[in-house]
DNA sequence: AATATTTAGTTTAGGCATAAACTATTGCTT
DNA sequence: AAGCAATAGTTTATGCCTAAACTAAATATT
């Protein structure tokens, strides 16, 4: 009555496989994500969002202008400003004038923010790692190549979108 | 140097291949949550944990009791007063004791709340077939069983970091 | 029965995130 | 050169979410 028989002699219940892949991704990714937050709590005092601000920044020595941080980390630049503040305040990240351009800023990590970043990234990567370890070699791989397709397809949806704007 | 050489002669960037899998995880995610999110609140002046919950409820005819929303969705006691309290005063959703225990609530759906989440449940499902319209249907079946590997795998984690409190 | 523990739910303080409005500067257009 | 649109970043108001402290009721212990 809920269900609805196909050719292929499966059966649907209401709602189709894809609600229930969104969910099973969502729920997998908000448990990998909790392990992660607690983990940077506990061992380090920190919360994920500085972490991520962080681990963009160690890429890029000279550092990197708000907007840029903002498009990478996909959050609002008033985020930015807030993260940004704290870190600076805890002195692990600085802002630098760019010469030419009295608006803009460059972030980039201080000496200790390139310590202390260093450490958590190890642990960091130790959690990340736990999380997939059932999954073989293999599967880590198919599962990365299909969320690409995945990534692209939402991707182009949501240029699409915007260009409606 | 930071590459490492592997017996099967393939090479690893700085960050494993766990590390890119979990990047492209937590974009996934986002990509389609973000879609999901400007819809509901485009479409309905919603937002995503309201329509959750709601979602939650709409199974259980008799409603549900705080802390089993609290549990299904993942998410603190504190949090699920916070927004039934909303839904209550948009009168969507309502709370019943429970004979018995005067501690408790049963918290379910009114008949506006049902057919008001009738409506956004069919636009949602649109939202969520549309982000996956990139996989083929044994593609969204292989990704629905490695992401339940890792659901497992993961869940058993949290199990284990929880018994040594 | 009196006391202690557990359970259900709420409150509080604080961080993350957004959209929208705002300031200051830059650069374009005429 | 004057005016105006675009860009860089911040502020404000609001909602989600958490951990920890709290209230009240139920249950277990003695």
């Amino acid at each position: 009555m809920d269900k609805e028989a196909r050719l292929d002699g499966t059966t649907t219940a209401e709602h189709p496989e894809a609600l229930r892949l969104w969910l099973r991704l969502l729920t997998c990714t908000q448990l990998v994500e909790k392990q992660v937050r607690g983990g940077l709590r506990e061992k380090f005092e920190t919360t994920l969002p500085r972490f991520d601000l962080m681990a963009q920044l160690e890429r890029a020595r000279e550092g990197m202008k708000m907007n840029e941080l903002s498009r990478r980390l996909m959050v609002t630049g008033g985020n930015i400003t807030g993260i940004t503040d704290q870190l600076v305040a805890e002195d692990l990240v600085e802002r630098v004038p760019v010469p030419g351009d009295r608006r803009a800023y460059r972030v980039r990590l201080t000496a200790k923010g390139r310590r202390q970043f260093a450490d958590m990234a190890h642990q960091h990567e130790a959690w990340v790692v736990d999380a997939f370890a059932g999954l073989s070699e293999k599967e880590v791989g198919t599962l990365h190549r299909l969320l690409g397709k995945v990534k692209q397809h939402t991707l182009s949806n949501v240029l699409a979108s915007k260009e409606k704007t």
